[in-house]
RNA sequence: GGGGGUGUAGCUCAGUUGGUUAGAGCGAUCGCCUGUCACGCGAUAGGUCGAGGGUUCGAGUCCCUUCACUCCCGCCA
């Protein structure tokens, strides 16, 4: 590179640079003036070079006024630093460049935010400006982590003998899922086009193309609210599909894909190389949650039947146990001398959750075994034995108890594993904890309508023998639908799909769709399956969250370049934003509420 | 749709029990300074305390309404 901007980027210079006039273009990061003599900090996306300029030199008055993150072009000569002034922060830092000309060739209002600072500040603020924003070190290393990271990935599944297509972005609103983005069609008034929730029935197609491996970087669209791992409106998928394929095939897959990729961006270790596989209904008991966080080493037991014995006079669980509940506990090891406080605090979170609290106790033994703690009296030495043997619970352990319907027990049995284990320092933020949560049922009772739905993908295959399902007992039916989870973050779903129409059909009736919906629904899928469809299976890991895990962030809006924000607007572009009525006219579109 | 948090100078924040003229650091402007790398020193400008209403002799501070941002629940096959 050679040219009017630059002979060098600003991060190139070295000591064998001396004595060279170099051009240098960049963004002014920093000036240090004092009086006489300037140094500037020239910023570009590979680095900063030092630049320095006194008051012999005619532009210095002018350079001295110059404003923070004006783009300039500066030529000059490559200056050795004496020993005692050499930076080793940065790269170039036995050098500098001594300002001979410059030149503005992008000049820079007074800035609404600082772009050299390690300040946090506000999310409107940083939106408003990305482009600013973008330029700070931290922002713009995990911008360019998440290139790298796609790229390895695209390289990995050529390897693995993948073949990268697109699918349409405008195509039809699916009934099953989340909410779908509209989009109208002018040459077909009152028909709309849906942006895809992923491209799931195109994949399958491809399957029956005979294309056999399919991947792509996918855009997803859906228009649900946003969380801190999940952004509004758009997000980004590696979707693949395999055809031929059993479900431990595409775990093969999917996990040498993954240990390679965590292995090269990140120096965390890996807690299992192969990962574990939990079935659903294994993870809903014993951490309360199908995304658990593996690296948390709490475990929740059931220990109902305890509250069943004579000899526990607990009688506000033994109460509600008749009436339906159950009883799952928590056991925190070695924790006897924690103090009073210690419980308390666990007992008001969980109140302060929407739970009735978390009873609590801890074993001792001095000549008998005994419980310690408001309940501890409740139970006999027996019947801690018994707790000890179901729970694994030992002497100096302490337990803490909840007492609801399942699905209240599950959700507050979670939360406290995350709160006790964080209380307690237990997770270790130097590993990631993958695993496989697999077995999950076809179908589930919707709570409100009390109808039977999908619970997951409806075109997973079901397990077992396909001639002998129990279409009665629909909420018995397994399906080969797998999720992959890493440090309780949920990286992607995916399935065997189901390629047999008559399958479908059947399926989906339980469901309360009737052969004619399914065919007006899902026609490009259901008729494609009829000609010779190969069985087949995928999944979607998410990129964004991915980049977020390896770029050790929190929110998934550090790693995605231009986000919206909770809203789901975009403060830089104004969008949403309203058109005119020439437009809407055109799309044979009214709007009902028109200011 | 619901719950929590935040909102004070361009930016990040402090502001006591309700009490005089609302402060600091960074940034801006002006001046001094030739080896800094978060340079240093001095000065100046910059405020509808998110908005509206109420209580009070008096509100940044208390109450109500509302808006914005954010976190969570619902939602996300």
């Amino acid at each position: 590179m050679n040219n009017k901007y630059r002979t060098h980027n600003c991060n190139e210079l070295r000591r064998e640079n001396v004595g060279k006039n170099v051009i240098l273009s960049g963004w002014i990061n920093k000036k240090r003036d004092h009086g006489n003599l300037l140094f500037i900090d020239l910023r570009d996306n590979y680095g900063i070079t030092q630049c320095i300029i006194d008051k012999e030199n005619p532009n210095f008055r002018e350079l001295e006024k110059i404003q923070l993150e004006t783009v300039v072009t500066i030529q000059g000569s490559v200056v050795n630093r004496s020993k005692e002034t050499i930076n080793k922060e940065i790269e170039t830092g036995e050098i500098e460049v001594g300002i001979e000309k410059y030149k503005v060739i992008g000049s820079c209002k007074e800035l609404p935010l600082p772009v050299f600072s390690d300040q946090e500040y506000s999310e409107e603020i940083r939106l408003k400006y990305r482009f600013l924003d973008l330029r700070r070190k931290k922002i713009h290393e995990n911008i360019i982590l998440r290139s790298k990271v796609i790229s390895f990935i695209r390289s990995e599944m050529y390897k693995s003998g993948f073949l990268e297509f697109q699918t349409p972005i405008l195509t039809s609103s699916s009934p099953e899922g989340a909410r779908d983005f509209l989009v109208p069609s002018r040459l077909n008034p009152g028909k709309f086009f849906a942006l895809p929730q992923a491209p799931q029935q195109f994949k399958q197609l491809i399957m029956v193309s005979g294309f056999d491996r399919y991947f792509q970087i996918a855009p997803c669209f859906r228009d649900e609210d946003a969380r801190a791992d999940r952004s509004p409106g758009e997000f980004y998928q590696l979707d693949l599909e395999m055809s031929f394929v059993e479900q431990e095939d595409v775990f093969n897959v999917v996990e040498k894909l993954l240990v390679n990729t965590f292995k090269e961006f990140s120096n965390k270790k890996l807690l299992f190389k192969k990962f574990p596989r939990i079935s659903y209904s294994d993870a809903m008991l014993k951490y309360g949650s199908d995304k658990p966080d593996l690296r948390n080493p709490l475990i929740i037991s059931d220990i109902t039947e305890i509250f069943l014995r004579d000899d526990v006079s607990f009688e506000i669980f033994k109460k509600l146990i008749k009436s339906g509940s159950m009883v799952r506990c928590i056991v925190t090891k070695k924790t006897k001398d924690k103090p009073r406080s210690f419980f308390d605090n666990i007992d008001k979170w969980a109140k302060d959750q929407g739970a009735s609290g978390l009873a609590y106790f801890t074993i001792e033994k001095e000549k008998e075994i005994s419980a310690k703690g408001p309940v501890g009296k409740f139970f006999s030495k027996e019947a801690l034995k018994k707790i000890m043997k179901l729970t694994g619970a030992e002497i100096g352990d302490s337990l803490f108890l909840a007492c609801s319907n399942q699905k209240e027990l599950e959700k507050i049995t979670s939360l406290a594993r995350d709160k006790i284990a964080k209380d307690l320092n237990l997770i270790n933020d130097d590993i990631f904890a993958f695993c496989w949560v697999v077995d999950y049922p076809m179908f589930e009772k919707d709570e409100i309508t009390k109808k039977i739905k999908f619970s997951h993908n409806p075109f997973s295959m079901p397990q077992g023998d396909i001639e002998k399902i129990k279409f009665e007992n629909p909420l018995d039916i397994l399906a080969y639908q797998y999720d992959i989870v890493c440090n309780g973050i949920e990286l992607s779903s995916g399935a065997i799909r189901n390629h047999i129409p008559e399958l479908m059909y059947k399926l989906f009736s339980v469901a309360g769709y009737s052969k004619i919906d399914v065919d007006q629904k899902f026609s490009g899928m259901i008729n494609a399956l009829s000609y010779g469809a190969p069985p087949h299976g995928g999944i979607a890991p998410g990129i964004d969250r991915i980049v977020m895990l390896l770029a050790n962030e929190k929110n998934i809006r550090e790693v995605t370049m231009f986000p919206m924000n909770q809203n789901a607007e975009d403060l830089m572009m104004n969008a949403p934003s309203e058109v005119s009525d020439i437009q809407l006219k055109e799309l044979n579109i009214i709007l009902k509420n028109k200011k």
